[in-house]
DNA sequence: GTGGTCTAGACCACC
DNA sequence: GTGGTCTAGACCACC
Protein backbone atom coordinates (compact mmCIF):
# COMPACT_ATOMS: atom_id res chain seq x y z
CA UNK A 1 0.00 0.00 0.00
CA UNK A 2 1.49 3.61 -0.78
CA UNK A 3 1.60 5.55 1.75
CA UNK A 4 1.92 9.45 1.19
CA UNK A 5 3.17 11.79 4.02
CA UNK A 6 2.86 15.49 3.53
CA UNK A 7 5.55 17.19 5.55
CA UNK A 8 3.79 20.45 5.40
CA UNK A 9 0.72 19.06 6.87
CA UNK A 10 -0.22 20.28 10.16
CA UNK A 11 -1.13 17.06 10.99
CA UNK A 12 1.27 15.46 12.96
CA UNK A 13 3.24 12.90 11.21
CA UNK A 14 2.25 9.93 13.57
CA UNK A 15 -1.12 10.51 12.81
CA UNK A 16 -1.07 10.84 8.78
CA UNK A 17 0.61 7.82 9.04
CA UNK A 18 -2.18 5.98 11.34
CA UNK A 19 -4.96 7.41 9.38
CA UNK A 20 -3.25 6.16 6.14
CA UNK A 21 -3.41 2.90 7.69
CA UNK A 22 -7.25 3.24 8.97
CA UNK A 23 -8.12 3.70 5.39
CA UNK A 24 -5.92 1.39 4.02
CA UNK A 25 -7.90 -1.29 6.34
CA UNK A 26 -11.23 0.33 5.39
CA UNK A 27 -10.66 0.23 1.72
CA UNK A 28 -9.85 -3.61 1.78
CA UNK A 29 -6.23 -3.05 0.64
CA UNK A 30 -4.98 -4.15 3.82
CA UNK A 31 -6.68 -7.46 4.51
CA UNK A 32 -7.02 -8.81 8.02
CA UNK A 33 -3.56 -10.53 9.38
CA UNK A 34 -1.59 -9.14 6.85
CA UNK A 35 1.72 -8.46 7.94
CA UNK A 36 2.79 -5.16 7.68
CA UNK A 37 6.14 -3.67 7.10
CA UNK A 38 8.39 -3.42 10.56
CA UNK A 39 8.70 -0.18 12.20
CA UNK A 40 12.62 0.45 10.93
CA UNK A 41 11.56 -0.66 7.34
CA UNK A 42 8.38 1.68 6.86
CA UNK A 43 10.38 4.82 9.00
CA UNK A 44 13.18 3.75 6.55
CA UNK A 45 11.17 3.95 3.20
CA UNK A 46 8.82 7.12 4.47
CA UNK A 47 12.25 8.95 5.30
CA UNK A 48 10.49 9.64 9.11
CA UNK A 49 11.70 8.88 12.42
CA UNK A 50 11.68 5.70 13.58
CA UNK A 51 9.70 6.57 17.21
CA UNK A 52 7.44 8.49 14.89
CA UNK A 53 6.11 4.91 13.17
CA UNK A 54 6.60 3.15 16.30
CA UNK A 55 3.91 5.74 18.11
CA UNK A 56 1.16 4.96 15.18
CA UNK A 57 2.30 1.38 15.57
CA UNK A 58 1.14 2.08 19.51
CA UNK A 59 -2.06 4.11 18.78
CA UNK A 60 -3.37 1.34 16.06
CA UNK A 61 -2.39 -1.51 18.60
CA UNK A 62 -3.87 0.24 21.52
CA UNK A 63 -7.51 0.72 18.99
CA UNK A 64 -7.28 -2.46 18.22
CA UNK A 65 -6.66 -2.07 14.34
CA UNK A 66 -3.22 -3.99 14.63
CA UNK A 67 -1.40 -6.91 16.64
CA UNK A 68 2.25 -6.03 17.37
CA UNK A 69 3.95 -9.20 18.00
CA UNK A 70 7.54 -9.44 19.40
CA UNK A 71 9.10 -11.70 16.50
CA UNK A 72 6.99 -11.55 13.67
CA UNK A 73 6.29 -7.88 13.81
CA UNK A 74 2.57 -6.38 12.96
CA UNK A 75 -0.15 -7.76 11.29
CA UNK A 76 -3.71 -6.49 10.86
CA UNK A 77 -5.58 -7.28 13.08
CA UNK A 78 -6.44 -11.01 11.56
CA UNK A 79 -10.25 -10.84 13.12
CA UNK A 80 -13.54 -7.95 12.35
CA UNK A 81 -13.03 -5.20 14.44
CA UNK A 82 -15.86 -5.29 17.29
CA UNK A 83 -18.91 -3.36 15.95
CA UNK A 84 -19.44 0.26 16.88
CA UNK A 85 -20.96 0.86 20.08
CA UNK A 86 -22.41 3.95 22.01
CA UNK A 87 -18.48 5.03 22.90
CA UNK A 88 -18.13 4.87 19.68
CA UNK A 89 -20.65 6.61 18.15
CA UNK A 90 -20.58 9.66 20.74
CA UNK A 91 -16.53 9.51 20.01
CA UNK A 92 -17.55 9.86 16.06
CA UNK A 93 -20.45 12.08 16.54
CA UNK A 94 -18.22 14.68 18.53
CA UNK A 95 -15.45 14.53 15.89
CA UNK A 96 -17.80 15.38 13.41
CA UNK A 97 -19.86 18.26 14.87
CA UNK A 98 -17.68 20.78 14.24
CA UNK A 99 -17.18 19.57 10.91
CA UNK A 100 -20.77 19.14 9.87
CA UNK A 101 -21.38 22.93 11.38
CA UNK A 102 -19.08 24.69 9.03
CA UNK A 103 -21.00 22.56 6.02
CA UNK A 104 -24.07 24.12 7.67
CA UNK A 105 -22.41 27.74 7.86
CA UNK A 106 -21.38 27.91 4.47
CA UNK A 107 -24.65 26.92 3.38
CA UNK A 108 -24.23 23.33 1.88
CA UNK A 109 -27.65 21.67 1.79
CA UNK A 110 -28.73 18.47 3.33
CA UNK A 111 -28.47 16.65 0.22
CA UNK A 112 -25.65 17.89 -0.89
CA UNK A 113 -23.98 17.09 2.02
CA UNK A 114 -25.43 13.97 2.45
CA UNK A 115 -24.13 13.04 -0.99
CA UNK A 116 -20.63 14.06 0.37
CA UNK A 117 -20.85 11.41 3.12
CA UNK A 118 -22.13 9.15 0.58
CA UNK A 119 -19.68 9.36 -1.43
CA UNK A 120 -16.65 9.19 1.14
CA UNK A 121 -18.37 5.85 2.49
CA UNK A 122 -18.65 4.19 -0.91
CA UNK A 123 -15.15 4.66 -1.79
CA UNK A 124 -13.88 2.87 0.94
CA UNK A 125 -16.33 0.16 0.55
CA UNK A 126 -16.68 -0.46 -3.18
CA UNK A 127 -13.14 -1.35 -3.39
CA UNK A 128 -14.12 -4.27 -0.91
CA UNK A 129 -15.44 -6.49 -3.22
CA UNK B 1 -24.92 31.00 24.19
CA UNK B 2 -23.46 28.41 27.06
CA UNK B 3 -20.04 27.11 25.99
CA UNK B 4 -18.49 24.12 28.02
CA UNK B 5 -14.78 23.77 27.49
CA UNK B 6 -12.88 20.60 28.45
CA UNK B 7 -10.16 20.98 30.00
CA UNK B 8 -9.35 17.26 30.19
CA UNK B 9 -9.41 16.91 26.53
CA UNK B 10 -6.58 17.06 24.14
CA UNK B 11 -8.15 19.66 22.08
CA UNK B 12 -6.72 22.70 22.71
CA UNK B 13 -9.03 24.58 24.27
CA UNK B 14 -8.85 27.68 21.93
CA UNK B 15 -9.64 24.97 19.17
CA UNK B 16 -12.41 23.79 21.41
CA UNK B 17 -13.72 27.74 21.58
CA UNK B 18 -13.29 28.29 18.02
CA UNK B 19 -15.85 25.12 16.73
CA UNK B 20 -18.51 25.81 19.62
CA UNK B 21 -18.91 29.12 18.32
CA UNK B 22 -19.17 28.11 14.54
CA UNK B 23 -21.67 25.44 16.00
CA UNK B 24 -23.81 28.01 17.64
CA UNK B 25 -23.50 29.98 14.70
CA UNK B 26 -24.98 26.90 12.20
CA UNK B 27 -27.37 26.25 15.02
CA UNK B 28 -28.76 29.95 14.78
CA UNK B 29 -27.96 30.53 18.10
CA UNK B 30 -25.86 33.07 17.13
CA UNK B 31 -27.22 35.37 15.29
CA UNK B 32 -26.18 37.35 12.13
CA UNK B 33 -24.75 40.34 13.72
CA UNK B 34 -24.96 39.35 17.68
CA UNK B 35 -22.00 40.82 19.67
CA UNK B 36 -20.14 37.60 21.44
CA UNK B 37 -18.37 38.43 24.95
CA UNK B 38 -15.43 40.72 25.28
CA UNK B 39 -12.07 38.53 25.49
CA UNK B 40 -11.54 39.65 28.30
CA UNK B 41 -15.43 39.11 29.79
CA UNK B 42 -15.34 35.55 27.93
CA UNK B 43 -11.90 34.71 29.32
CA UNK B 44 -12.88 35.64 33.01
CA UNK B 45 -16.22 33.78 32.41
CA UNK B 46 -14.57 30.50 31.43
CA UNK B 47 -11.70 30.43 33.64
CA UNK B 48 -8.60 30.79 30.92
CA UNK B 49 -6.37 33.39 29.98
CA UNK B 50 -7.33 36.20 27.83
CA UNK B 51 -4.53 34.97 25.01
CA UNK B 52 -6.59 31.77 24.29
CA UNK B 53 -9.81 33.31 23.98
CA UNK B 54 -8.15 36.11 21.71
CA UNK B 55 -6.52 33.23 19.63
CA UNK B 56 -9.47 31.62 19.09
CA UNK B 57 -11.15 35.01 17.96
CA UNK B 58 -8.34 35.97 16.09
CA UNK B 59 -9.31 32.44 14.16
CA UNK B 60 -12.66 32.87 13.52
CA UNK B 61 -11.89 36.26 11.95
CA UNK B 62 -9.34 35.12 9.53
CA UNK B 63 -12.04 32.46 8.37
CA UNK B 64 -14.95 35.29 8.18
CA UNK B 65 -17.00 34.04 10.89
CA UNK B 66 -16.44 36.59 12.96
CA UNK B 67 -15.91 41.01 12.87
CA UNK B 68 -13.70 42.32 15.72
CA UNK B 69 -14.11 46.20 15.52
CA UNK B 70 -11.34 47.79 17.73
CA UNK B 71 -13.24 48.84 20.54
CA UNK B 72 -17.00 47.61 20.12
CA UNK B 73 -15.25 43.78 20.24
CA UNK B 74 -16.58 41.04 18.30
CA UNK B 75 -19.50 40.25 16.36
CA UNK B 76 -21.24 37.62 14.37
CA UNK B 77 -20.16 38.01 10.68
CA UNK B 78 -23.76 39.76 9.70
CA UNK B 79 -24.21 38.47 6.29
CA UNK B 80 -23.92 35.15 5.42
CA UNK B 81 -20.61 33.07 4.73
CA UNK B 82 -19.37 32.23 0.96
CA UNK B 83 -21.21 29.35 0.52
CA UNK B 84 -19.21 26.08 -0.44
CA UNK B 85 -16.31 26.45 -2.63
CA UNK B 86 -14.29 23.58 -4.02
CA UNK B 87 -11.30 24.32 -1.89
CA UNK B 88 -13.82 24.38 1.12
CA UNK B 89 -15.36 20.71 0.01
CA UNK B 90 -11.53 19.23 -0.85
CA UNK B 91 -10.99 20.21 2.93
CA UNK B 92 -14.05 19.11 3.96
CA UNK B 93 -13.33 15.89 2.57
CA UNK B 94 -10.20 15.37 3.57
CA UNK B 95 -11.30 16.61 7.29
CA UNK B 96 -14.24 13.39 6.71
CA UNK B 97 -12.18 10.97 5.74
CA UNK B 98 -10.64 9.19 8.33
CA UNK B 99 -12.99 9.48 10.40
CA UNK B 100 -15.53 7.55 7.85
CA UNK B 101 -12.72 5.01 7.51
CA UNK B 102 -13.20 4.14 11.04
CA UNK B 103 -16.64 3.94 11.20
CA UNK B 104 -16.12 1.48 7.99
CA UNK B 105 -13.60 -0.44 10.15
CA UNK B 106 -16.34 -0.73 12.96
CA UNK B 107 -18.72 -2.05 10.67
CA UNK B 108 -21.57 0.79 10.63
CA UNK B 109 -23.35 -0.10 7.45
CA UNK B 110 -24.17 3.09 4.78
CA UNK B 111 -27.59 3.62 6.05
CA UNK B 112 -26.48 3.45 9.90
CA UNK B 113 -23.79 5.53 8.76
CA UNK B 114 -26.00 8.42 6.46
CA UNK B 115 -28.83 8.37 9.01
CA UNK B 116 -25.67 9.40 12.06
CA UNK B 117 -24.67 12.52 9.52
CA UNK B 118 -28.45 13.69 8.50
CA UNK B 119 -29.07 13.44 12.67
CA UNK B 120 -25.94 15.29 13.17
CA UNK B 121 -27.09 17.98 10.19
CA UNK B 122 -30.36 18.23 11.73
CA UNK B 123 -29.56 18.76 14.79
CA UNK B 124 -28.03 22.21 13.39
CA UNK B 125 -30.49 23.33 10.90
CA UNK B 126 -33.77 22.63 12.93
CA UNK B 127 -33.57 24.61 15.39
CA UNK B 128 -33.01 27.63 13.10
CA UNK B 129 -36.46 28.13 12.88
CA UNK C 1 -15.86 66.03 -0.31
CA UNK C 2 -17.25 62.72 0.88
CA UNK C 3 -15.96 60.48 3.03
CA UNK C 4 -15.90 56.78 3.76
CA UNK C 5 -15.15 55.01 6.91
CA UNK C 6 -14.93 51.19 7.03
CA UNK C 7 -15.45 50.13 10.32
CA UNK C 8 -13.83 46.60 9.43
CA UNK C 9 -10.86 47.70 8.56
CA UNK C 10 -7.93 47.09 10.89
CA UNK C 11 -6.95 50.72 9.52
CA UNK C 12 -8.03 53.07 12.72
CA UNK C 13 -10.61 55.19 11.88
CA UNK C 14 -8.40 58.39 12.55
CA UNK C 15 -5.67 57.14 10.09
CA UNK C 16 -8.54 56.39 7.78
CA UNK C 17 -9.61 60.01 8.26
CA UNK C 18 -5.94 61.49 7.57
CA UNK C 19 -5.41 59.21 4.43
CA UNK C 20 -9.06 60.95 2.96
CA UNK C 21 -7.98 64.11 3.64
CA UNK C 22 -4.54 64.33 2.16
CA UNK C 23 -6.26 62.48 -0.61
CA UNK C 24 -8.61 65.09 -1.15
CA UNK C 25 -6.00 67.75 -0.90
CA UNK C 26 -3.79 66.16 -3.34
CA UNK C 27 -6.72 65.46 -6.28
CA UNK C 28 -7.63 68.63 -6.14
CA UNK C 29 -11.08 68.23 -4.62
CA UNK C 30 -9.80 70.11 -1.14
CA UNK C 31 -8.97 73.43 -2.26
CA UNK C 32 -6.09 75.35 -0.40
CA UNK C 33 -8.06 77.64 1.75
CA UNK C 34 -11.08 76.06 2.31
CA UNK C 35 -13.16 75.21 5.05
CA UNK C 36 -12.81 71.84 6.75
CA UNK C 37 -16.12 71.12 8.88
CA UNK C 38 -16.02 71.38 12.50
CA UNK C 39 -14.59 68.55 14.82
CA UNK C 40 -18.26 68.22 16.02
CA UNK C 41 -20.30 68.58 12.67
CA UNK C 42 -17.85 66.39 10.98
CA UNK C 43 -17.74 63.72 14.05
CA UNK C 44 -21.59 63.58 13.90
CA UNK C 45 -21.84 63.19 9.43
CA UNK C 46 -19.64 59.73 10.34
CA UNK C 47 -21.10 59.19 13.37
CA UNK C 48 -18.28 58.93 14.61
CA UNK C 49 -16.48 59.95 18.27
CA UNK C 50 -15.03 63.38 18.85
CA UNK C 51 -12.04 62.74 20.27
CA UNK C 52 -11.13 60.29 16.78
CA UNK C 53 -11.76 63.62 14.31
CA UNK C 54 -9.94 65.53 16.70
CA UNK C 55 -6.97 63.57 16.69
CA UNK C 56 -6.93 63.20 12.60
CA UNK C 57 -7.13 67.43 12.75
CA UNK C 58 -4.50 67.49 14.84
CA UNK C 59 -1.87 65.03 13.09
CA UNK C 60 -3.10 66.97 10.09
CA UNK C 61 -2.40 70.00 11.52
CA UNK C 62 1.03 68.71 13.00
CA UNK C 63 2.11 68.34 9.86
CA UNK C 64 1.23 71.05 8.06
CA UNK C 65 -1.49 69.81 6.23
CA UNK C 66 -4.38 71.97 7.48
CA UNK C 67 -4.80 75.09 9.93
CA UNK C 68 -6.98 74.95 12.95
CA UNK C 69 -8.11 78.58 13.97
CA UNK C 70 -9.97 78.90 17.42
CA UNK C 71 -12.78 80.75 16.19
CA UNK C 72 -13.35 79.85 12.31
CA UNK C 73 -12.26 76.24 12.63
CA UNK C 74 -9.68 73.86 10.77
CA UNK C 75 -8.74 75.44 7.37
CA UNK C 76 -7.08 73.03 4.52
CA UNK C 77 -3.56 74.92 4.35
CA UNK C 78 -3.44 78.00 2.00
CA UNK C 79 -0.53 78.01 0.77
CA UNK C 80 1.42 75.39 -0.47
CA UNK C 81 2.95 72.52 0.72
CA UNK C 82 6.94 72.58 1.43
CA UNK C 83 8.28 70.71 -1.06
CA UNK C 84 9.66 67.00 -0.50
CA UNK C 85 12.76 67.42 1.08
CA UNK C 86 15.13 64.32 2.22
CA UNK C 87 13.38 63.83 4.89
CA UNK C 88 10.18 63.35 3.41
CA UNK C 89 11.75 61.22 0.51
CA UNK C 90 13.16 59.03 3.05
CA UNK C 91 10.45 58.84 5.23
CA UNK C 92 8.16 57.80 1.84
CA UNK C 93 10.86 55.28 0.58
CA UNK C 94 10.67 53.21 4.24
CA UNK C 95 7.34 53.35 3.85
CA UNK C 96 7.22 52.06 0.31
CA UNK C 97 9.92 49.23 1.34
CA UNK C 98 8.03 46.52 2.03
CA UNK C 99 5.01 47.20 -0.46
CA UNK C 100 7.51 47.22 -3.20
CA UNK C 101 9.10 44.14 -1.82
CA UNK C 102 5.61 42.44 -1.89
CA UNK C 103 5.36 42.75 -4.96
CA UNK C 104 8.48 41.42 -6.57
CA UNK C 105 7.68 38.35 -4.60
CA UNK C 106 4.62 38.34 -6.25
CA UNK C 107 6.25 38.81 -9.63
CA UNK C 108 4.84 42.14 -10.68
CA UNK C 109 7.67 42.87 -13.26
CA UNK C 110 8.78 46.57 -13.44
CA UNK C 111 6.75 47.45 -16.42
CA UNK C 112 3.46 46.25 -14.46
CA UNK C 113 4.74 47.92 -10.86
CA UNK C 114 5.47 51.40 -12.66
CA UNK C 115 1.95 51.69 -14.68
CA UNK C 116 0.25 50.84 -10.84
CA UNK C 117 2.45 53.90 -9.95
CA UNK C 118 1.99 55.64 -12.77
CA UNK C 119 -1.94 55.35 -12.71
CA UNK C 120 -2.33 55.86 -8.77
CA UNK C 121 0.04 59.01 -9.32
CA UNK C 122 -2.44 60.21 -12.28
CA UNK C 123 -5.13 59.16 -10.16
CA UNK C 124 -4.77 62.49 -8.04
CA UNK C 125 -2.97 65.26 -10.40
CA UNK C 126 -5.38 64.16 -13.78
CA UNK C 127 -8.48 66.26 -11.13
CA UNK C 128 -6.60 68.86 -10.70
CA UNK C 129 -7.02 70.37 -13.69
CA UNK D 1 20.74 38.41 7.18
CA UNK D 2 21.32 41.07 9.01
CA UNK D 3 17.82 41.82 10.58
CA UNK D 4 17.25 45.36 12.44
CA UNK D 5 14.88 46.22 14.74
CA UNK D 6 14.03 49.94 15.29
CA UNK D 7 12.48 49.67 18.78
CA UNK D 8 11.20 53.84 18.95
CA UNK D 9 9.28 52.60 15.98
CA UNK D 10 5.82 52.85 16.27
CA UNK D 11 5.83 49.87 13.71
CA UNK D 12 5.03 47.15 15.94
CA UNK D 13 7.88 44.55 16.25
CA UNK D 14 6.62 41.74 14.63
CA UNK D 15 5.34 43.97 11.60
CA UNK D 16 8.93 44.86 11.04
CA UNK D 17 10.36 41.59 11.44
CA UNK D 18 8.01 39.99 9.17
CA UNK D 19 8.74 43.12 6.22
CA UNK D 20 12.20 42.41 6.49
CA UNK D 21 11.77 38.89 5.88
CA UNK D 22 9.98 39.71 2.77
CA UNK D 23 12.74 42.44 1.66
CA UNK D 24 14.68 39.71 2.03
CA UNK D 25 12.92 37.51 -0.03
CA UNK D 26 12.64 39.85 -2.62
CA UNK D 27 16.06 40.98 -2.54
CA UNK D 28 16.99 37.29 -3.24
CA UNK D 29 18.77 37.45 -0.27
CA UNK D 30 16.68 34.84 1.09
CA UNK D 31 17.08 32.34 -1.20
CA UNK D 32 13.80 29.57 -1.98
CA UNK D 33 14.11 26.68 0.71
CA UNK D 34 16.57 28.18 2.75
CA UNK D 35 15.77 27.80 6.43
CA UNK D 36 15.32 30.25 8.98
CA UNK D 37 16.17 30.66 12.32
CA UNK D 38 14.02 28.84 14.54
CA UNK D 39 12.06 31.26 16.83
CA UNK D 40 14.25 30.95 19.88
CA UNK D 41 17.45 31.85 17.91
CA UNK D 42 15.82 34.93 16.25
CA UNK D 43 13.74 35.77 19.41
CA UNK D 44 17.64 35.84 21.78
CA UNK D 45 19.32 37.06 18.25
CA UNK D 46 17.01 40.08 18.35
CA UNK D 47 16.88 40.38 21.98
CA UNK D 48 12.95 40.01 22.02
CA UNK D 49 10.77 37.42 23.03
CA UNK D 50 9.92 34.52 21.38
CA UNK D 51 6.09 35.05 21.08
CA UNK D 52 6.97 38.04 19.09
CA UNK D 53 9.06 36.17 16.47
CA UNK D 54 6.15 33.63 16.09
CA UNK D 55 3.75 35.69 15.97
CA UNK D 56 5.77 37.04 12.57
CA UNK D 57 6.56 33.11 11.23
CA UNK D 58 2.81 32.62 11.94
CA UNK D 59 1.61 35.87 9.59
CA UNK D 60 4.16 34.97 7.14
CA UNK D 61 3.24 31.43 7.08
CA UNK D 62 -0.42 32.16 6.55
CA UNK D 63 0.71 34.63 3.54
CA UNK D 64 2.37 31.80 2.31
CA UNK D 65 5.97 32.97 2.01
CA UNK D 66 7.15 30.34 4.77
CA UNK D 67 6.65 26.96 5.42
CA UNK D 68 6.59 25.89 9.22
CA UNK D 69 7.96 22.64 9.84
CA UNK D 70 7.45 21.47 13.20
CA UNK D 71 10.37 20.33 14.33
CA UNK D 72 12.41 21.22 11.16
CA UNK D 73 11.55 24.98 11.99
CA UNK D 74 10.41 27.58 9.71
CA UNK D 75 11.96 27.34 5.50
CA UNK D 76 11.44 30.13 2.98
CA UNK D 77 8.57 28.61 0.27
CA UNK D 78 10.54 26.67 -1.78
CA UNK D 79 8.59 27.36 -5.02
CA UNK D 80 8.01 30.69 -6.11
CA UNK D 81 5.06 33.04 -4.68
CA UNK D 82 1.37 32.79 -6.49
CA UNK D 83 1.77 35.95 -9.18
CA UNK D 84 -0.10 38.89 -8.65
CA UNK D 85 -3.93 38.35 -8.85
CA UNK D 86 -6.37 40.77 -8.93
CA UNK D 87 -7.17 40.58 -5.09
CA UNK D 88 -3.54 41.42 -4.56
CA UNK D 89 -3.44 44.07 -6.44
CA UNK D 90 -6.25 46.01 -5.14
CA UNK D 91 -4.92 45.53 -1.99
CA UNK D 92 -1.13 46.85 -3.10
CA UNK D 93 -3.37 49.47 -4.83
CA UNK D 94 -5.07 50.78 -1.54
CA UNK D 95 -1.75 50.59 0.44
CA UNK D 96 -0.33 53.02 -1.73
CA UNK D 97 -2.98 55.19 -2.53
CA UNK D 98 -2.13 57.28 0.80
CA UNK D 99 1.66 57.35 0.03
CA UNK D 100 1.41 58.59 -3.60
CA UNK D 101 -1.13 61.22 -2.33
CA UNK D 102 1.22 62.57 0.63
CA UNK D 103 4.00 62.40 -2.41
CA UNK D 104 1.49 64.80 -4.83
CA UNK D 105 0.91 67.06 -1.51
CA UNK D 106 4.74 67.45 -1.35
CA UNK D 107 4.97 68.36 -5.41
CA UNK D 108 7.14 65.50 -6.01
CA UNK D 109 6.25 65.72 -9.96
CA UNK D 110 5.58 62.06 -11.58
CA UNK D 111 8.79 61.28 -13.17
CA UNK D 112 10.48 62.51 -9.89
CA UNK D 113 7.94 60.02 -8.09
CA UNK D 114 8.21 57.46 -11.11
CA UNK D 115 12.19 57.69 -10.33
CA UNK D 116 11.56 56.66 -6.96
CA UNK D 117 9.30 53.60 -7.14
CA UNK D 118 11.96 52.37 -10.04
CA UNK D 119 14.79 52.71 -8.02
CA UNK D 120 13.16 50.96 -4.87
CA UNK D 121 12.01 48.24 -7.28
CA UNK D 122 15.66 47.92 -8.39
CA UNK D 123 16.81 48.03 -5.49
CA UNK D 124 15.15 44.60 -4.66
CA UNK D 125 15.60 43.16 -8.43
CA UNK D 126 19.02 43.65 -9.42
CA UNK D 127 20.46 42.23 -6.36
CA UNK D 128 19.17 38.95 -7.72
CA UNK D 129 21.60 38.40 -10.26
C1' DG E 1 15.80 20.85 19.93
C1' DT E 2 11.74 22.30 17.39
C1' DG E 3 7.18 24.66 17.38
C1' DG E 4 2.39 24.67 19.92
C1' DT E 5 -0.28 25.94 23.77
C1' DC E 6 -1.36 28.22 27.90
C1' DT E 7 -0.86 31.36 31.75
C1' DA E 8 -0.02 35.89 34.12
C1' DG E 9 0.63 40.41 33.83
C1' DA E 10 1.76 44.91 31.71
C1' DC E 11 1.24 49.01 28.82
C1' DC E 12 -0.68 51.12 24.77
C1' DA E 13 -3.91 52.64 20.89
C1' DC E 14 -8.44 53.57 20.01
C1' DC E 15 -12.63 55.86 20.92
C1' DG F 1 -13.70 49.64 28.26
C1' DT F 2 -12.20 47.53 23.99
C1' DG F 3 -8.63 44.89 21.38
C1' DG F 4 -3.33 44.97 20.15
C1' DT F 5 1.29 44.20 21.47
C1' DC F 6 4.93 42.57 24.19
C1' DT F 7 7.23 40.16 27.88
C1' DA F 8 8.41 36.16 30.92
C1' DG F 9 8.02 31.70 31.88
C1' DA F 10 6.07 26.98 31.78
C1' DC F 11 4.83 22.44 29.99
C1' DC F 12 3.76 19.58 26.09
C1' DA F 13 3.80 17.25 21.34
C1' DC F 14 6.69 15.90 17.87
C1' DC F 15 10.60 13.54 16.19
Amino acid sequence: MLIQIDYQSDVPIYVQLTNQIIEGMASGELKPGEPLPSVRALAADLGINLHTVNKAYTHLKQEGFIQVHRQRGALVRPDPMPPADEAFRSRLESQMRPIVAEAVCRRMDEADFLDMCRRIYRHFTKEES
